[in-house]
DNA sequence: GTCTATAACTTGATAGAC
DNA sequence: GTCTATCAAGTTATAGAC
C-alpha cells in the first residue's frame, strides 16, 4: 500500500508522544504500524529522522499560521504596540488548534509537543533552528506590548510562559487531587482561553508587587 | 571505599538529569562514577529502583518542608483563609532552594526536577503517590485561597502553574532569541520572586475577562 | 563488599533476494 | 517498494570467585 509512510509517522508519534523519542524503539513501531522491518530505513533514513518528519508534518503549518497571526495583530494596530492578549493568542492558538482538530493526530500529536516544548532537547538543534527565526519575531512584538518590562525580566517570563503552555499541551497528570477534568473531555477552545488569560497575568505581574517577607 | 553509593547517586542524577532516564544507561553511570559494573546492581536492586532513589534523596526533605511551610502560613492566618502567595511560596520555595544551594547537586538536580515534573510518566506511580497527601493539602488550601475559582478551572490553573513552575527548575532553553540570562549565572532568589508573581497573578486571572474576539 | 565474566536480550541499521 | 535474514553493538541483570 501507498499509506505505508503515513502509517509508520502516526504511530510513531503516538509512540513518541507516549513513551518518549529514547523510551519508543524501532522496533515498537514497526510492530504497532504493521509495517516491514525495513520500511522505516527505506522512507526516512533513521530513527531520529524520523522524529524530525513527525514533528515537522504537524509543525510546520502551524507555525506558518502563527506568522500569518501575529502580522495580521500588528497590522491591526497600525503604528501602536500590538496588545499582549494578540500576541500571545498569535502564538498559542494555531499550534494548540491543529493538535486538536486533526481527525487522525489529536490528543497524541498534543502530548508529543507538550514532551518535546519541556525536554528542549529532543529535537537536534538543526530542526530547533527551523523555529528561532518566528521567536524572535515574537520576541519583538512582545517586547513592544509590554514595553516596561526589562528584558532579562521579559526572558525569564517567556521562560514560565513556554512551560505553562507545555503543560497546557500536555493535559495529563497523575496526581489525582482534584477529581476530574482531563484534557480528553474538555472544551479545548474553553482551555485557550484560560490559557490566555493565565499567561497575560502572569506577564504584566509586576514582580516588585510581591511583599518583601520573613523566610 | 564506602561512599561508593553516593558517587552513584551523583552521576546518576547529573546522568538522568542531562539525557532522561531511558536515555541514560546503567553503563554510562557506571563508567562515569568509575565503580564497579555490580555495584549498581548491589546497592540499588534495578534501574527504575536508582532512579527513586535518586529522586527522594532530595525530594523527601523538601516535600517536608513544603508541608511545615504551609501548616505555618495557614497557622499565621488563624481561622481566615491564606494567603494566595505564602501558600504559593510554600510550594515553590522550598524545592526551589533545595535544588540550588547543596554543594553538590545544585544546578542538576534542578534540571532533572524539571524533566520529571514535565513528562509526569518517568517516575512509577508507586513513587508519584508518595506526593499525592501531599499535594491534596495544598489544593485545599488553593481552594480557599481562591473562593471564587470554580474547582474545574482551579484545575486547569494548577496545570498550567505546574508547568510554568517545572521550566523555571529547568532554566535552559536552546532558543536564544532574548540574548543572556540564563539560569547559571542568575540570582535564584530573584528567579523565585518572579516565578510566585507570575503564578499568582495567572491563578487570579479571571477568564471571563478575556474579551471576545473574531478568529 | 568488590570484582570479573557472561548470560539473555534489545537496540538501530543494512544487505540482498524478490 | 516490499520482504527476510542478520549484523554489530549496546542493553539490563546475574552468577560466582575473591
Amino acid at each position: 500500500m501507498t499509506d505505508t509512510r503515513e502509517r509508520i509517522l502516526d504511530t510513531a508519534e503516538r509512540l513518541f508522544a507516549a513513551h518518549g523519542y529514547s523510551g519508543t524503539s524501532l522496533r515498537a513501531i514497526i510492530t504497532e504500524a504493521e509495517v516491514n522491518q525495513a520500511a522505516v530505513h527505506y522512507y526516512f533514513r533513521s530513527k531520529e529522522a524520523l522524529l524530525e518528519a513527525v514533528f515537522l508534518r504537524r509543525t510546520e503549518p502551524a507555525n506558518q499560521e502563527r506568522m500569518e497571526m501575529l502580522e495580521r495583530c500588528e497590522r491591526a494596530a497600525g503604528g501602536n504596540a500590538p496588545e499582549l492578549e494578540d500576541v500571545i493568542e498569535a502564538f498559542v492558538v494555531p499550534a494548540f488548534r491543529a493538535a486538536c482538530d486533526p481527525g487522525k493526530g489529536g490528543l497524541v500529536f498534543r502530548e508529543l509537543m507538550g514532551r518535546l516544548y519541556a525536554e528542549g532537547d529532543m529535537l537536534p538543534r538543526i530542526v530547533a533552528s527551523k523555529f528561532v527565526p518566528m521567536l524572535a519575531r515574537f520576541a519583538v512584538a512582545l517586547t513592544r506590548a509590554l514595553p516596561d518590562v526589562p528584558q532579562d525580566e521579559l526572558f525569564w517570563k517567556v521562560h514560565f510562559a513556554m512551560g505553562a503552555t507545555a503543560q497546557a499541551f500536555r493535559g495529563k497528570t497523575d496526581w489525582q487531587v482534584f477529581d476530574r477534568a482531563r484534557l480528553d473531555n474538555a472544551d479545548s477552545e474553553l482551555i485557550l482561553r484560560r490559557l490566555v488569560a493565565f499567561l497575560s497575568a502572569g506577564m504584566r505581574a509586576p514582580v516588585t508587587a510581591v511583599r518583601e517577607r520573613e523566610k
